[in-house]
DNA sequence: GACCCTAGCTAAACCGGTTTATCTCCGGCT
DNA sequence: AGCCGGAGATAAACCGGTTTAGCTAGGGTC
């Protein structure tokens, strides 16, 4: 019933312990011979490491560690992350140590004791901050890590990331093609590095742009169109915005929903565009950007054991995020328009 | 820069590594003169015991697991187990070990190796089968478990389960009540054992019930809806279903979206229920069987950590889902009603 | 033939804890 | 005084690997 260990095998084969590790992990100090002969009797013992005494002495731990910092039950609705995992996973052969801490502080101290125990060979950063005080600490425990969508590079780490300028962007043309001037946004966390960039894309291809901070929920969503569609927070002398871009999917169905209550036609009044694409959206009709957060995640993990090869750390920019058209947006309504010719 | 071992704690405190052992774990064989100074020490110098090395002496491994046997892709859809998580996570300190595997064998294999490892202190047990062998071999290893979502009792292993069954019966009762008499159910997988309580529930108080196999994908959806909508899978002598309860929330919604394209209305023509609750059910407006499943994985949290305490393993039974009635059910229509009496 | 290298292996230390065996000292009992 | 018992501490073994120091035998060089 109990497993064989290091020891067995090496009574089996008639040799020391230490030959038995040089064996099975094909460094030099054995011969062919006794090497095969080790790797013999090591499958027919049907053996195998254990990685909590090789992670013990400062070898893999076979697990890569991922911590998010949210209130628990927000969790359940950001199919993100999980999408994100799933990619993961599907590149990855070893496990996934996920913990969910509630504050920041917790997030870094978790990493500490991680790295002391060799608990985690490397781990993924995710909701980069301005700023954030996580890069410097990789660097300084030597933790190896990958930056999952903080976009430019990190310090020594590599990073994975779909140009959110870019996106941003084309989401602003795409709009003004149609013909709209009055467009505002309705952003996430402004603490994100993510948000500052579509922020600073937004304002710099919006000649007169409007944004509104919201912080992912339906609540939130709800509560900034209804402030946009009012005209109290524009500079367009008390006009609403003809088209809103909203930071995530569950902020924008709860703005389409307000427009529908306060009878604002969709997209006859007003266009919305929703970032990250989901069930949500594609049942909802909105037109939203879409990216495979799947794949994002294999690039992600790939990334990741590359840097755990000894790979020199890259900086990987995922594929650009395609504007999927659906039935929320469409031409400039004529009366807004008229008011600004 | 290196993190203080419990050798440093020794040294610095003038006693033995043994005694700081005994000490810090509150176990009997030191005086609490020593103790208190073996603690001052400790916390001054900002001690953290290494899991792994604990691990490794056969004591806690601060971790628990829970593997998923699925395509990788298929992961991302299901917020079920996402909700479980952040669940789990709410009521735990511990991390979380994740990992998904495309087969039976290489989960069972895994929780072998987890187990001789000592890599988790305990496992979640999901998607439960019929005749599933895990139950007797966490028997046969010792490893604590608790058996999510699998109704009944488990051989000597702890059980959290929602009634599946009362469930089931509530929602058909609720359905005749409206009159319907000709209800279908598009099943999910088959292998599972609460597919097989939900169908015996089902054909029980159904007097006449169809049942469709499908695999939870809106495809599958779609296409038994299909056939079911063109009347000839049922018993009914050609004539479609007025109602039809799903065993998830996208098959519903997929079969929404196929009665709408084929010009039947809902709930005019036919009343559609989905089992399980989710954003995409409150949106699509769809009367849904609605479970807590965070609060379900919290529950199976708490009852994990009882048998990890020592408590013998009791079965619990989550709080009944409770049926939200949206505008996706009704009365059963005039000319389905005629032709049955 | 003396000397040096190196391949091939063993013994032992080490990682950071837990646990057991042992040792000492002190007090109580007869 | 002699014996026993228990409290309090230590040294050492152990968990299952990795790694280093050291030992031996054989071959090449001068």
């Amino acid at each position: 019933m109990k497993r064989p260990t290091i020891k067995d095998i090496a009574a089996a084969a008639g040799v020391s312990k230490g030959a038995v590790s040089l064996a099975l992990n094909g460094r030099s100090g054995v011969s062919e011979e006794t090497r095969a002969r080790v790797l013999a009797v090591a499958s027919s013992l049907g053996y195998r490491p254990s990685v909590t005494a090789r992670a013990l002495s400062s070898a893999s731990a076979d697990a890569v560690g991922l911590v998010l910092v949210r209130p628990p039950r927000a969790l359940g609705d950001e199919a993100f992350f999980f999408q994100l995992i799933a990619g993961i996973q599907s590149e990855m052969s070893s496990a996934l140590l996920l913990q969910v801490v509630s504050s920041r502080s917790d997030e870094i101290e978790l990493y500490r004791r991680w790295w002391a125990e060799h608990r985690v060979d490397g781990v993924f950063l995710v909701d980069l901050l301005v700023d954030d005080p996580r890069v410097s600490l990789m660097s300084s425990l030597g933790l190896p890590a990958v930056v999952v969508g903080g976009a430019g590079h990190h310090g020594s780490l590599a990073s994975v990331w779909a140009d959110d300028y870019a996106a941003m962007t084309s989401v602003v043309l795409y709009l003004k093609s149609l013909g709209h001037r009055r467009i505002a946004r309705v952003a996430g966390l402004s603490s994100l590095l993510h948000t500052v960039r579509r922020d600073q894309a937004f304002l710099s291809s919006v000649v007169d742009g409007v944004i509104v901070a919201g912080d992912y929920t339906a609540e939130a969503g709800a509560l900034a169109t209804r402030s946009l569609l009012s005209g109290e927070l524009s500079g367009w002398g008390g006009e609403p915005p003809t088209a809103i871009v909203y930071d995530n999917d569950v902020m924008a169905v709860a703005g389409a929903e307000v427009a529908a209550s306060l009878g604002v036609a969709v997209p006859g009044e007003l266009s919305i565009v929703a970032w990250d694409d989901s069930v949500l959206c594609q049942h909802g009709r909105l037109t939203a950007l879409s990216r495979d957060t799947f794949a994002f995640g294999a690039r992600a993990a790939r990334a990741l054991l590359a840097v755990l090869e000894g790979a020199s750390p890259t900086d990987v920019e995922d594929v650009l995020p395609e504007l999927v058209v659906r039935g929320s947006t469409g031409g400039v309504p004529p009366s807004a328009g008229a008011s600004v010719s």
